[in-house]
DNA sequence: TAGACTGTTTGATGGAGGTCGACCACATGA
DNA sequence: TCATGTGGTCGACCTCCATCAAACAGTCTA
């Protein structure tokens, strides 16, 4: 019992998939400890990947697509936490990595902490630019389909 | 401006206070940026004070009372930093420190993540004894007034 | 085949914070 | 006045983790 089925899904070595995405271990919000979630909040890059994310549609935003103060080591780190955290969802296309926020499933886990991140002013915390004056959305955007 | 009048309560001087009671500052979890409440609450020792705290009547228990696995030095940090996350008052009474959770405030600051905390089951975060079998209400209790 | 692009992994480093022992401050009671 | 009990402060230690540079691994296009 428990695990749900999609749930921590080490992948049992399917070969449709790529080399790469058979790396991609994801955890499901139900198996996620309030320790391991608050951890992963805590940090304010990676509230600041939350935000991002929930700003823009599902599956339209890949990791190097974040403005963020970190090098992209860090940016992968910060990534794989989230992952394991259950706040995200990734899927390999092509050579990049889209991302999606697991919003039900997680709020339903933890019913109130992802508004409270989402609620939470951008350039609030440290370790943020604070944003520049000209408004973020200039080219790249996040407009939809 | 700003500030709600009884919040970050450095107080001003009072002659009728105690010394000791002079230094106890108080901040207001409406002034608590969302960082602090996470960095706070991230920690397991402290939210088993947050929970032994809720499973009590308001200003029954002394810093001392609680059961954790850390010694007073450690143990009056971790209240110091609840203090200034705006998730415990505190009143001195005699040589004894009383504690409040500040559920109502907090909440209204953090709609939700309270009872997260509240929601864990004890023993479940790392550094905590797991309980002792002996359940913990043996000799002191939480009776209240 | 080579090059550009995207992302991960590894090893090292620095800082933040949890922890402790020792000492100090205050209140109470004998 | 002294002893005790409660709690805070200080300095030191130590672990964890965010961070970086460098090297590696796929993917796509020319």
């Amino acid at each position: 019992m428990s695990v749900r089925q999609e749930s921590n899904t080490a992948p049992p070595a399917d070969r449709t998939l790529s080399a790469r995405a058979r790396n991609l271990t994801h955890v499901h919000p139900a198996d996620v400890p309030l320790q391991d979630a608050l951890d992963a909040l805590a940090d304010p890059v990676r509230r600041t990947i939350v935000r991002e994310l929930a700003a823009t549609p599902d599956w339209t935003r890949a990791c190097g697509t974040f403005d963020l103060p970190v090098t992209k080591a860090t940016r992968s780190h910060h990534f794989a936490v989230l992952r394991g955290a259950g706040l995200i969802e990734q899927r390999d296309e092509g050579p990049r990595r889209l991302n999606r926020l697991r919003r039900a499933e997680f709020d339903a886990r933890f019913p109130g902490l992802l508004a409270l991140v989402l609620a939470e002013p951008a350039g609030t915390a440290p370790a943020e630019p604070a944003s520049d004056p000209g408004d973020g959305a200039s080219a790249d955007s996040g407009n939809g389909d």
